[in-house]
DNA sequence: ATCTATTTGTACGTATGTATT
DNA sequence: AAATACATACGTACAAATAGA
């Protein structure tokens, strides 16, 4: 079990072990990990190399630490965050472009929907109807105009949220995320763009209410016609690669 | 810029800062950040604290270090593999489903290869036949399935690396790495499975011709029924959910 | 409210390993 | 083969946080 792998570092493989520790004993989140002086005796190394360890796992976002009397290394959920960033850093230097992630949210949005109609409690409605208040006005300012954007992009993460497929709620929310973080510009605001303004927000309001009467095809129609609106305005824009370190 | 964010550990705030620092200088894969005792005289930390910072950035595979003249620390391109485990990690505790998955394949692995359709090149198609010889003939036992199951995954991973959409190539590759973890042993080498085993060996040679010859339509309809296919073959499990911590 | 014990956090010095020149 | 420049690991000391007496 603590046999060494050749060339990997003696903090890796500790955070490894540690790692195979958690599995094999099916713990959960909020459960303790042995204190710093006992995994130095039990790996026989020092206290920075465990303590090495521990940050690699916190990195992870696999384990979080408190000081005092009862503290020590507890196992915790990775965060959707941690997790987004992690996955933001990965395409930082791939150069994705806007029609790589519309090819995507126009298989996986409609699909989403489709699954949500008739399911929503009252509350989820309303939260939705709450969202598309931010954007009824048309934007009058760039400024307007991003704040907008930003919004319409929290109503998709919302509605993947409710999402039973945790898989493909993730990978929508983590588009949402990507688009929202690019903060473009895309001079909505001119009088020209009003008519794809209007457009866009009446596909969200009929989305809505197909969502109530459950209506699954007409969801997934709606949202499909919303995607490729949304990729035209976005695309009279440059094809400028996305590229981003994210922080947490 | 070194304003310590309050509750932040120094080690995090550190490996923050050098994080923006990377982006801020545009630096590149293989570019050559500070040396430790330079890190120690800017951040004005002792040598443990840098270095609990880089096993930070290390973890989360944006840096790699060299010991020796010349060495130290490099930035580095996200690897595949560890973004992937990455994310494994994410969905440890939220117990996915074969179904989730199977989902998306059938939403995503279509629309991946009528992409490719007619723009693979004569080596790339050698590849895909020589993985299909790693199942050409049918399994008899589980060990044996097991291996045809993996490879018939490796085939559907590398159809995904030619995609020149790398957010969608990612997401599939993905998919297939967690499904081949699973390592399901589905009883196909019973005899009443041979019937199923040589509808899915035939759908991708199917698919290589349609492939070679462009037609996307017809790459689509191919791959779709694949996954219809595969998706029974592993709902005849019972439906465990997904569980593993990513090593790497 | 204060003190005390526990546990992590930070710092420093030293010795050793390793790859390049 | 030796010198060099760097990372790796250890041990100790003390600081900070926190829970409980």
């Amino acid at each position: 079990m603590s046999k060494l792998k050749q060339h990997q570092s003696v903090p890796i493989h500790v955070a490894e072990v540690i790692k195979g520790y958690v599995v094999d004993n099916c713990m959960n989140p909020g459960d303790r990990l042995p204190a710093e002086a006992e995994l130095m005796k039990q790996f026989n190394r020092s206290r920075g190399t465990i303590r090495e360890a521990m940050r690699i796992l916190e990195a992870q976002g696999l384990v979080k630490t408190r000081t005092g009397p009862g503290g020590g290394c507890f196992v915790h959920e990775v965060s959707e965050e941690r997790t987004s960033a992690l996955l933001s850093n990965y395409f930082y230097f791939r150069n994705l472009t806007i029609s790589d992630i519309y090819q995507l949210r126009k298989q996986l949005e409609p699909e989403l929907v489709a699954n949500l109609a008739g399911t929503l409690n009252q509350q989820q409605i309303q939260e939705l109807e709450e969202i598309t208040r931010e954007y009824e006005t048309p934007p009058k300012t760039a400024e307007e105009d991003r704040n907008h954007h930003r919004s319409s992009l929290k109503f998709h993460a919302q509605l993947a949220e409710y999402s039973s497929n945790k898989l493909l709620g993730f990978f929508v929310r983590f588009m949402a995320n990507l688009l929202a973080e690019l903060t473009i510009t895309r001079r909505l605001y001119e009088p020209s763009n009003f008519e794809l303004w209007r457009e866009g927000r009446e596909h969200q309001l009929n989305l809505i209410h197909a969502l109530k009467v459950g209506d699954r095809q007409q969801c997934r129609q709606i949202m499909l016609d919303h995607m490729i609106l949304a990729e035209k305005l976005m695309q009279s824009q440059e094809e400028q690669p996305i590229q981003k370190f994210s922080q947490f």
